[in-house]
RNA sequence: GCCCGAGUAGCUCAGUUGGCCAGAGCAGGCGCCUUGUAAGCGUCAGGUCGUCGGUUCGAAUCCGACCUCGGGCUCCA
């Protein structure tokens, strides 16, 4: 019998007898591997263990600490999940079930438009650990089409699914989603168990018994291949891990989360609420939200200022014709609140600013010594959104939009471009972002307006822009609207969540609808370049977003309330109101909290409220002119610090925005 | 908009199988206490139990519709 080589990823070679798997490679390899290996990857290709290996192969056994290991735990956790549903509501169906970030859901169509509630869950995941306890096999079978479709005879959407997979084309995304397996007229499917067969790609890990650090989360409606004019389905969404460990991380950080969320800090801090009798997505700001608000619009409008902007203002409604030349009510329309009908007009809330814009730039001739023009404001629009899509600060029906359209000829793109994403990125990091991910949309396939060689240019233009600022990006090919390709713009925020906040939007599509124009150097009319730039990309969204990494607790130069004087007791309320006194004086924002309370609860109060600093004034204090700081994130406090100092010490934190 | 879930005082929550005037803590008012670094004591006030309708002798509790919120889907700054 002649043996075959492997080639290992290290480079190495392993010789074993013909007919090998990727389980005895394993084996051969070391007994540790034996036992941690879930699944392999053969040439590239994701393999089950039981794998015969050719001769000549490159071969990775797979362990469930890697990525594409944990991948295998959770698809195969998903089949679990799939084979407990099937088993305890009888007639029920199942759709696609793939692994995701953290985890991996099911999606299932229960007899007579039944649901799950969340009590379902428990015992669904009883049910799911008695399989694990009985360690079935995994076990692949392939087919032609005829076969797997009499297999999953009863399965409605999994016809679908094999229906579509061997027509080919478009139906690979769904392929991919659904883990469904099959290359030209061959599919494959995994049994486990008696009586539980799943479509699937692979690879699997051998037997339920390695699965088991996982836990189901929640219960949610799902579109069947998430087109809403399909049925809704019920989607069961779980977590899974390598280790229990691992697994008991994942739910902390997941609390975590929770108690940064910006909804609960703003009211526990007293910032934003969203009174019901205004609507939904509508949200009011209290004292100190505005104040930390003003702070942020003062600062953009401040660098603004600086950057070469012109500041513009316009009205919050206007008549249905500028919304029928800028094609939004074409286009948009859904998302637009409904019209008064006032004198005989129509008069729409903007859901944008652009079109605005676009009538300073027509208010006179434009000479391209005049370019390029750039306008901001910070804009406040409106957009119906849908109800179910209404989240806090991070998504309203109101909002204030830092936004900037810049007019230029096509020689100027480029060069705009680059100082526009270098301003919006110094522009992030004065709030303390420093990780950045940009993407890069381009020329859509499908039908888009404005001649090539303008794409090309806007688009080399962006790449360009890209790479001088030293940004990681991705490129989205075909991504871009029907009027421009753009770059937008991630922040990555304390615990590591992704935000979109900037976007750099070229737009062949408004100077063309509304006949914009300049003259050139050589006298003929021509028409300008418009690029719409958010930075922040909504105030309101973006003041979620930072109190969500800050999880409430500002740093100095944005708190609503930098200090607190707190007395010992009523015979240093004097000294405590000199002390607030000089802090107003040196432009602080700063209050006293009398002795009313014990010093213990008013130091509690102050801390609650996260302030970056607590002054405790006493006997010493009076007599010295000292001050106990007692500073956020401080082991203790630090005593007798002469007032002077600690004024000197905030106004430098204060400019440096720290 | 669609699916599931939830709405009890400003906030966080109790409220047994429908049955005496709906409770607590925190926050708030008042009084006492005068305090050196994360909750001093007492007292008072505060709720048409989301709204409307239904079932019942009787509804916070059961049913329906609507409103709002939460988690998803879709969408998106």
């Amino acid at each position: 019998m002649a043996d075959i080589t492997v080639s290992l990823p290290d480079g190495s070679e392993r010789t074993l007898p013909s007919g090998a798997t990727a389980a005895d490679l394993a084996a051969d390899i070391g007994p540790g591997l034996a036992r941690d290996a879930i699944a392999a990857v053969v040439d590239g290709t994701g393999c089950d263990l039981a794998v015969p290996l050719a001769d000549g192969a490159t071969v990775e056994i797979t362990t469930p600490g890697s990525d594409r290991g944990l991948e295998t735990l959770r698809h195969s956790t998903a089949h679990v999940l799939a084979q407990a549903v099937l088993g305890l509501w009888p007639g029920a169906t199942f759709a696609i079930g793939p692994p995701i970030d953290h985890g991996f859901y099911y999606d299932f169509d229960l007899p007579d438009g039944a649901t799950f509630d969340p009590e379902d869950l428990e015992t669904i995941d009883e049910r799911m650990r008695e399989i694990i306890a009985a360690d079935q096999a995994f076990v692949r079978g392939e087919s032609d089409v005829a076969e797997a479709l009499e297999i999953f005879a009863d399965h409605a959407y999994k016809r679908e699914i094999i229906e579509k997979v061997t027509s080919g084309g478009a139906a690979g995304d769904l392929a991919d989603e659904a883990g469904a397996g099959g290359v030209g007229e061959q599919l494959s499917y995994y049994r486990n168990g008696d009586d539980f067969v799943d479509l699937c790609r692979g690879p699997h890990v051998p037997s339920t018994g390695r699965l088991g650090h996982f836990a189901l989360q929640k219960v949610a409606g799902a579109y069947w291949r998430g087109d809403e004019t399909r049925p809704m389905l019920q989607r069961i969404y779980g977590t899974a891990w390598s280790t229990g460990k691992d697994l008991r991380g994942h739910l902390h950080r997941l609390a975590e989360a929770e108690k940064r969320d910006h909804r609960r800090l703003a009211a526990e801090l007293d910032l934003v609420s969203w009174p019901e009798v205004l609507g939904p997505g509508l949200a009011v700001w209290h004292p100190r939200g505005a104040t930390v608000r003003k702070i942020i619009e003062d600062y953009s409008r401040s660098r603004h200022e600086a950057g070469g902007y012109d500041f513009v203002f316009s009205p919050h409604i206007a008549k249905s014709v500028l919304w029928e030349t800028s094609g939004h009510l074409d286009f948009y329309a859904d998302s637009m609140y409904p019209p008064m009908e006032m004198d005989g007009a129509s008069y729409y809330p903007k859901p944008m600013n652009c079109p605005f814009h676009v009538t300073v730039f027509q208010s006179s001739q434009r000479s391209y010594r005049d370019l390029p023009k750039r306008y901001f404001e910070l804009g406040a629009v409106y957009r119906y959104e849908l109800s179910g899509a209404i989240h806090g600060l991070l998504r309203s029906r109101g909002f204030t939009q830092d936004d900037a359209h810049i007019f230029c000829t096509r020689e100027q793109v480029a060069d705009e471009l680059a100082s526009l994403l270098d301003f919006t990125i110094s522009v992030l990091k004065a709030f303390g972002f420093d990780d950045f991910q940009a993407k890069l949309s381009t020329r859509p396939e499908e039908k888009s307006v404005g001649d090539q060689e303008l794409w090309d240019l806007a688009t080399d233009g962006l790449r360009s822009a890209l790479e001088s600022a030293g940004l990681a990006y991705e490129v989205d090919e075909g991504g871009g609207a029907f009027y421009g390709p753009k770059i937008d713009v991630d922040v990555t925020d304390a615990i590591g969540r992704p935000w979109q906040l900037s976007t750099l939007q070229l737009d062949f599509n408004l100077p063309e609808r509304f006949g914009l124009e300049y003259i050139g150097a050589d006298g003929a009319r021509h028409q300008p370049v418009m690029i719409h730039r958010a930075l922040m990309g909504s105030i309101e969204r973006f003041f979620g977003v930072l109190l969500e990494h800050y999880a409430g607790a500002f740093p100095a130069w944005l708190a609503p309330e930098q200090v607190r004087v707190l007395p010992v007791a009523d015979v240093h309320q004097d000294y405590a109101d000199q002390v607030l006194a000089r802090l107003v004086d040196e432009g602080f924002r700063a209050t006293v909290d009398p002795a009313d309370e014990p010093l213990g609860k008013r130091v509690r109060s102050a801390k609650t409220a996260k302030l970056p600093h607590v002054l405790v004034v006493g006997d010493d204090d009076v007599a010295n002119d000292t001050v106990g700081d007692n500073a956020r994130g401080a082991d203790k406090p630090e005593r007798d610090l002469p007032l002077d100092d600690f004024v000197e010490r905030l106004a430098a934190l204060v400019a440096e925005r720290r």
